[in-house]
DNA sequence: ATCTTTTATCGCTGAATGCCGATGAACCAG
DNA sequence: CTGGTTCATCGGCATTCAGCGATAAAAGAT
């Protein structure tokens, strides 16, 4: 399991930190079929550029993977890092995040 | 268990968001006892008036709280928080987060 | 009352961010 | 080849952020 260094956390906390990009990693997360920019941008109230900018974050964060499609770019979640960031988050201070079965830590 | 909003939790995440502030995190966290803006202050690189901007973030976040103690402020993480957000995080891209037991999704 | 310690806040600067419209590249259809 | 679609990128603008030193407030010590 690749542990996820401290400014790799940083990037991914700091990519999620806007509503906008909130909203487009739930958008990608609810469509069934891989779906293009055009499709996040029909779904907010932003410019297409804007759209692409805040995907563009997502992607550098590794959040996201792009592949292309005939003249459409088709975008999707990474389901490898949000697990890995899951996890890192788990494991960040002693426990203290879990809600369920408070891992016992060992001092 | 309080439902964690959007906006609460992208700023959450954008407090998290930047290596400093997860370096405070992961030093309050560490401490047993409380410890004040200097200790956190000498543990880095940082003038103290910076470190105290970085506090303010995360005491606006939510995910620290402060008590006074003599002349000095004594802060420590909010676990409550901190497990609110985990329990948010999980919830969030339809189990797709989750590393271990990936939670039955109900359409 | 005076001094010291600790801290929050102010004012400032340079860098980064968020947003937009416009433009050009890449691709498919006629 | 021409034209339409989709997208990333550029330039520009206003806002926010990150960092600092200086300062004032609050509390303890003398």
């Amino acid at each position: 399991m690749n542990q996820m260094l401290d400014d790799d956390l940083a990037n991914v906390m700091r990519a999620l930190g806007h509503p906008v990009r909130l909203s487009i990693m739930r958008i990608l997360a609810e469509q069934k079929t891989d779906c293009c920019c055009m499709d996040v941008t029909q779904s907010l109230p932003l410019a297409q550029s804007t759209v692409s900018q805040h995907i563009k974050v997502l992607l550098d964060a590794g959040l996201v993977e792009r592949h292309a499609k005939g003249t459409r770019n088709c975008y999707k979640l990474r389901a490898d890092r949000l697990a890995e960031f899951g996890s890192a988050w788990s494991g960040l201070f002693n426990g203290l995040t879990t809600t369920e079965s408070p891992v016992k830590e060992l001092a």
